[in-house]
DNA sequence: AAACGGCGGAACGCAACCGTTACGTCGTAG
DNA sequence: CTACGACGTAACGGTTGCGTTCCGCCGTTT
């Protein structure tokens, strides 16, 4: 029986490894070393790199967020917001997605665990939010949920992710205010 | 003297190497095979494989997007739009620099001079655009720039480099429109 | 007490790449 | 016609990582 101390040792020293020299620097013994653990110790749960890294991001991204619900889609965008930009300011998850998003774009498997892990379940939350704020009369019916969803991630993904610019107190005000006016008056098919 | 056809020979190796595999797995004999020149040509023109590619990006960067300056805010939006998504849709283009963008958060000269590269020039658009707007009266006087480039920018690379998802004819327009009604009205302070 | 199995460590042969050097070729400037 | 200098090629010793194998240790199970 593999010893789960183990695995736990390795996950962390993969995704702390992933942060620090990114997908395409990372090596099985630099992961070994910094576990403090045999390459044999790796080697025998998983076959390689790639499928090691698919498996220990779909575990860590599997813990899912839940979907807000407060009642208003203003409270519900402001709720989403703060979750998104508390995540994407974690040190680790920072410097961990740009870089997997990156390598998404050569390497298939990559981005097919990854559309599965964070897209899919970005689509499901834009609909729910965008659905129930159509049905109280808060969104115009023809509101479309990928624009949606592109307006609210988008600038929060590229403020924190890619320029990597830090946000003030009141600029999550200001962008959900923004957001709230462009789909309330103005996303019209 | 440096033979100029060997200099631009290497320079487009780098930066189709740098697309197929990225900066962290870039290598110096790598870019001489795919240039058809030895290491020697290389190392006698640069002496890092980081010095290489920071000389090489900044040049070709360094070509600047010229400001839109259209007549009206709608019109500057639209083009502005048009350019950035045009740019992000280069196949080249989206692999590369979701790459280095992942990079930089790791090398601070890279972070450095990709911040010279596109942050300044974006703000500078940013700020032109939104200063013309407000001086014809399309905008409220306290329009944030800042927000206001991460709102413009956001949803298009977040979409076209980030998900990777194709856009469509009428996709511009809808954005545009929303980032318009979103400035317009509600980025009040 | 004995057998089993996961463990770390060490070493294996192999491949890629580093940055440097020596050499011979070839075009061009003088 | 000669000298120079950039070029490609090849080789250098050294490092890093691959994936595999063998070993001895040690806790658990039986």
């Amino acid at each position: 029986m593999l010893r789960n101390d183990i695995t736990v040792a390795i996950r962390n020293a993969v995704m702390s490894e992933l942060a620090e020299v990114g997908y395409g620097r990372l090596s099985i013994e630099a992961v070994a070393r910094r576990a403090g653990v045999g390459k044999t110790a790796i080697y025998r749960r998983w076959s390689n790199k790639l499928e090691m890294v698919l498996e220990i991001i779909t575990e860590v991204a599997g813990r899912k967020v839940p979907l807000p619900d407060t009642g208003s889609f203003a409270g519900d965008l402001d709720l989403l917001m703060m979750i998104v930009s508390k995540a994407l300011q974690h040190r680790v998850a920072s410097q961990i997605i740009p870089d997997l998003m990156a390598e998404a774009a050569r390497n298939p498997q990559i981005a097919e665990t990854l559309q599965k892990v964070l897209r899919t379940h970005q689509q499901a939350v834009g609909e729910k939010l965008v659905g129930q704020a159509i049905a109280r009369g808060e969104l115009p019916e023809n509101t479309d949920p990928d624009v949606a969803v592109d307006l609210i991630l988008g600038p929060l993904y590229w403020r924190l992710a890619v320029a990597r610019q830090p946000i003030g107190d009141d600029y999550l005000e200001k962008l959900s205010a923004a957001v709230l006016g462009s789909l309330r008056g103005d996303a019209k098919k």
